[in-house]
DNA sequence: ATTGCTTCCTGAGCGC
DNA sequence: TGCGCTCAGGAAGCAA
């Protein structure tokens, strides 16, 4: 499952394989990958000029003013291929380059999209998204104007990308385990204390799994297909003992695994 | 406005 | 070996 840190290890790979590289061609390989912006006219999509992120989406702007608008769901992968003869089991769209180079979109899952639009156009769950974490727009004080009127779990609330752009379910387990606050516990009701903290976590957790080029659970790859290895120093997703001895709890929570400590996280 | 449920989809892992 | 079941989960869409 790709998030922050995956799609922003995958950047910096695209920076270093794909940027300035004219795109010849893009191959849809099953319906449905790529949503073409409404009135949208291509002629050529141009050169990449640059690669940005916004919470979990890529943003591919090139030299034809069009932007590819990528987002790679649970299984999504972006690899970056030398011959154009080879695929991949999964192969959804891939983005051909003049030089006979190509970029795979590779998807078990399906649920990834690219859109294509134009430069001065955006798209509304791009509109919608909350802040970067990595910011200084993320502070205790935006956390706690956000969340004043939440009564959902913080869990929850920390996993909605209009509070907070590119969290996912891995590194929320991990913020909440470190700063140490029960998962369950009322949004609204969390201490200043405690929203400082999970404000501190959150930056660390993710500049820490950045450095190690991201968490490999089970798809996720780099664009050079290498895993990450970042999952070598989580501490309580997909744990079944915490580091104090206690056993890890597991239970469900907005459809999703939660992972945490009851003695750690109170 | 906010919350939580359902949906999309495929493959891995399990019990029988 | 093979069948059917459950689980993994990001975010849109919807109802309450």
């Amino acid at each position: 499952m790709p998030e922050l840190p995956e799609v922003q290890t995958i950047i910096n790979g695209l920076n270093k394989k794909v940027i300035s590289k004219t795109i010849s061609s893009i191959i849809e390989k099953r319906r449905g990958t790529i949503i073409f912006g409404e009135n949208i006219k291509i002629c050529e999509f141009g050169k990449i000029e640059n690669i940005k992120r916004r919470g979990k989406y890529i943003i591919i702007k090139t030299s034809k003013d069009l932007k590819l608008i990528i987002h790679l769901r649970m299984t999504g992968k972006l690899i970056f291929e030398k011959d154009l003869n080879n695929s991949s089991s999964h192969s959804r769209a891939e983005i051909i380059f003049s030089d006979k180079t190509k970029l795979i979109f590779d998807d078990v899952r399906t649920f990834g999209k690219i859109q294509i639009i134009n430069v001065n156009k955006t798209i509304n769950s791009l509109q919608k998204l909350g802040v970067e974490p990595l910011s200084n727009k993320f502070d205790a004080e935006y956390l706690k104007n956000e969340i004043k009127n939440r009564k959902a779990p913080i869990k929850n609330v920390l996993l909605d990308q209009k509070v907070i752009a590119g969290l996912g379910n891995i590194y929320v387990a991990e913020i909440l385990f470190r700063a140490k606050v029960h998962p369950a516990t009322l949004a609204n009701k969390i201490k200043t204390t405690d929203l400082k903290r999970i404000v501190s976590e959150t930056k660390s957790v993710l500049q820490e799994a950045i450095k190690h080029n991201g968490t490999t659970i089970s798809d996720y790859r780099s664009v050079e297909d290498k895993n990450g290895e970042f999952q070598n120093f989580l501490r309580v997703y997909g744990k079944e003992t915490c580091e104090c001895g206690a056993m890890i709890q597991k239970i469900k929570q907005a459809g999703r695994s939660t992972y945490f400590c009851e003695e750690c996280q109170k």
